[in-house]
DNA sequence: CTAGGGTTAG
């Protein structure tokens, strides 16, 4: 029985459909699909990924994932919907089967690989595809020049540019817009300035690009005047405006614009939230805290996502209001990885360590992966509050069992829990209050720093 | 299958 599915080329897929219990297999589907309408719409009903396997094994069994049967549509639709539920190691080893890529196929790998934080790989599968003789389309320079933003390769951008041109596709309002970005982000003003001014037809989203790329360079009243001069403007265009006012030190004109905005009957998003609560942290008033969150809560921005939530429990607590931070993430339906770090932080700086200690731990049993934020976090709430054997613990921990090169950030939090010995009053003989791989540890810690400061304090 | 905008260390 392993046969059929031996030659079609993936263990990972033979394993799946033998893995599947054979009640489940039976219930919904008596014997293999062999139809490829049947395979379509089974494809078209999938609502998860296990299901998108299954169907992906029975594929394989009717023969049309290879060879002279092979259905490329189907592997095709199959490969979009690996790629939406953001499954790219599914994704790449069918793509890797597929015995003649098309564009299409290539265009869904590389937009993939940039979706998935891996710019690089996105940029070497379109180098190949280049290189095998596959033709880029319309479709494949916009996701091409934003990897290559994502990598901050202008150099590249250009080189893609200039062979955007020479295939015809130079007046792609999704190219140019991207080109916008991409320039701007790598801090080529000039370039952006070009490309802005020689297209024709400028949309809403160019004049975005446009007044996002001035904000990114920080030439407030450059994107201040082409804000003025837009034509028109939606919700993305007022975000990008307050925010920017928000993170360049402007944050009553932050608010201005959103009271501005409200008045143009422009309905805010989460994304205006943020804005606004970097605005709130600049100010400190914890009132204006409170009225962003009620606003967001009234108007339904908290049943889902994230970025409010770790937004609102960094400001909070940043805010002085440490136990609002706490009920924020006790409300909050998604979590992330700064979500946590942000709580942990928090709660670190006011002192509470042992909180901070319980909430990584029980991060750690959800087998979260911790990064190098979140051990700043726990380090720096060790030394608040004296926990200097724990300290030293994680920081081991850190090292070597998650693997976390330690930065300048994590030897500060290592003089604050030496710091924190002797503000205690304990004299600076660590060797009464550490154990002596401890002591070995700091010693290391210390000639790691650098600098003998951290020494000089006891 | 296309575009512009967001969270955590300091």
């Amino acid at each position: 029985m392993t046969s059929s599915l031996a030659c079609s080329v993936d263990p990972l897929l033979q394993a799946n459909y033998q893995s599947f219990p054979p009640s489940h297999r039976c219930k919904t589907h008596r014997r293999p699909f062999h139809r490829r309408e049947d395979l379509r719409r089974l494809l078209n009903q999938s609502r998860n990924c296990q299901q998108l396997l299954q169907i992906h094994a029975h594929i394989i069994r009717a023969g049309l994932a290879s060879g002279d049967h092979a259905d490329t549509s189907l592997l095709y639709h199959l490969l979009r919907l690996y790629s939406s539920f953001s499954r790219l190691d599914l994704a790449s080893r069918l793509f890797r089967l597929l015995p003649n890529p098309s564009t299409f196929a290539f265009n869904l790998m590389i937009r993939a690989q940039t979706a998935a934080g891996e710019p690089i790989r996105s940029l070497r599968l379109y180098n190949r595809m280049i290189f095998s003789g596959v033709s880029p389309d319309k479709f494949t320079f916009p996701f091409v020049v934003r990897s290559c933003a994502a990598c901050f390769d202008a150099a590249k951008g250009k080189e893609v540019h200039a062979f955007a041109i020479k295939t015809g596709f130079w007046r792609d309002p999704f190219l140019l817009n991207a080109l916008i970005s991409l320039y701007f982000s790598c801090g080529d003003a000039a370039d952006g300035l070009r490309v802005f001014e020689k297209m024709r037809v400028r949309s809403v989203v160019t004049w975005t690009a446009l007044v996002s790329g001035l904000l990114a360079c920080g030439d407030l009243a450059a994107a201040q005047a082409a804000f003025d001069a837009m034509p028109e403007r939606n919700v993305v265009s007022w975000t990008v405006m307050i925010n920017g006012c928000a993170r360049n030190g402007r944050p009553e004109e932050a608010f201005t614009l959103f009271w501005r905005m409200l008045k143009e009957n422009q309905n805010p998003n989460s994304y205006t939230m943020v804005g606004l609560l970097i605005a709130c942290s600049e100010l400190g008033s914890l009132s204006l805290v409170r009225w962003v969150h009620d606003f967001a809560r009234k108007n339904g921005m908290l049943k889902r996502g994230f970025y409010i939530g770790t937004a609102l429990i960094d400001i909070y607590s940043k805010c002085g209001s440490i136990g609002e931070a706490l009920k924020v993430f006790d409300e909050m339906p998604v979590r992330s990885l700064a979500t946590w770090n942000s709580l942990i932080t928090s709660l670190g700086v006011h002192g509470r360590g042992k909180e901070a200690l319980e909430l990584f731990r029980e991060m750690e049993k959800k087998e979260l992966m911790p990064d190098g934020i979140t051990f700043v976090g726990v380090l720096c709430a060790c030394a608040r509050s004296g926990m200097v054997e724990e300290g030293l613990k994680l920081y081991k921990i850190m090292k070597e069992d998650y693997k976390i090169e330690s930065g300048v950030k994590h030897y500060e939090c290592l003089v604050e829990l030496l710091n924190s010995v002797s503000i205690q009053g304990k004299p600076a003989e660590l060797s009464s209050e550490l154990s002596t791989s401890a002591q070995q540890m700091l010693v290391n810690a210390c000639i790691a720093y650098g600098e003998n400061k951290a020494m000089d304090m006891d």
